[in-house]
DNA sequence: TTTTAGACCAAAAAACGTTTTTGGTCTAAA
DNA sequence: TTTAGACCAAAAACGTTTTTTGGTCTAAAA
């Protein structure tokens, strides 16, 4: 890491606690100075603009939940138990987060375009997140667990997208209940149903 | 149909319309006594409050989709085809009123404390929901398609709760998408993958 | 040359006093 | 029993002034 990269992370890591703690609507460009012990202008040298500060902020909280995800996943040793490692993972992250920027979340919501930006950077990350999965349902074919005839060709890929669809059902239950409650137990009930089927 | 209940069915839909064609926040009681043909305390006479009016408008349609959905999952004869009935009718009538109160959610979401209030309302239907769904997986067992041990005791109350999570996935991809898309297909793919499994 | 502090500016936001509109009540009459 | 419209306090809208803020620029420090 060079002095650029130093710098820029003094920054942004001090525009996190701030934005977690205040909110973005009430800080301004000279707190975040301030706070990283900078003069304003040296933020307009690192940065753009405040937005894309607000910008780095989140993406590499997004880019942090998916490196933790990644290492989650790679421990276990069949479909079953990564899959389980993903969905379990990731719902402890984003409840996690979802407390940490609880200010954030519950004050500037109402002033901020916040499902359009939403929609941006979820679609930024689709395409990684549906690769992992489908790396997944290929474990469960080496291990056996899943008839490789089910994800044959594009099959793998469609279905991928299926359970990103079904966990995000997961995720809304950890942003509205704010809690992890019964997901749990929910997500292995969840699993050994896609393995095996009801009938 | 008694005279009470006419006039209150009329009071709604003058404030319906209104509502989609204006948002909540623009219209006032005047506007929708006026267009009721009525005066405004007679609004009062039949309504504790505006909000109750408002409230009535929302459950009204929640209650319209509710009905629909039932009749939709009444005809076929199958679990698969109830299902199918069941999540596309619902994708639907969803798409349709989004595209109906379009002006309400782009405009007052933002004044609005949407989260909280559609939380109450959704809980209040939870109940009815997984209940229906309970009564499909019964029908795939009277025909066959399902193992009745799969869903014997309280599992196929678990179960239900699990495919109305992930279905939920589903309908935020209408509300985020604003459209069906390829979700007709993705519903056939979600079905058969319950039904068979991966293994 | 690279990096930084702080003055500076236009534009946006906050503040504030004033006017208008609005939800809700009340009464009287149909 | 049902309705219209006057009435009121509270909230929202408005117009104006003041303050704050994002972003630029320069000059000096490193």
């Amino acid at each position: 890491m060079d002095k650029e990269e130093i710098v820029k992370a003094t920054i942004l890591a001090a525009a996190r606690q701030l934005i977690q703690q205040y909110g973005i609507q009430k800080i301004t460009m000279q707190d975040i100075a301030k706070s990283a012990g900078k003069g304003k202008s040296t933020l307009y040298y690192y940065f753009k603009s405040k937005e894309e500060i607000l910008n780095a902020v989140i993406l590499e909280d997004i880019n942090d939940m998916f490196v933790r995800i990644k290492a989650a996943v790679a421990m276990p040793d069949s479909f079953k138990s990564k899959l389980e490692a993903y969905i379990k993972s990731k719902i402890e992250i984003l409840s996690d987060k979802r407390q940490k920027f609880k200010y954030l979340i519950d004050n500037d919501l109402h002033h901020f375009d916040f499902p359009s930006y939403f929609k941006e950077v979820r679609f930024l990350y689709d395409d990684k997140e549906t690769a992992l999965i489908v790396s997944i349902l290929e474990k469960g074919v080496a291990t056996g667990e899943i008839n490789p005839e089910k994800i044959k060709g594009e099959k793998g890929q469609h279905i991928a997208e299926i359970l990103l669809t079904a966990i995000r059902g997961l995720e809304m239950e950890v942003y509205l209940l704010e809690g992890q409650n019964t997901l749990m137990g929910k997500t292995d009930l969840m699993i050994s149903l896609l393995l095996e089927g009801l009938h």
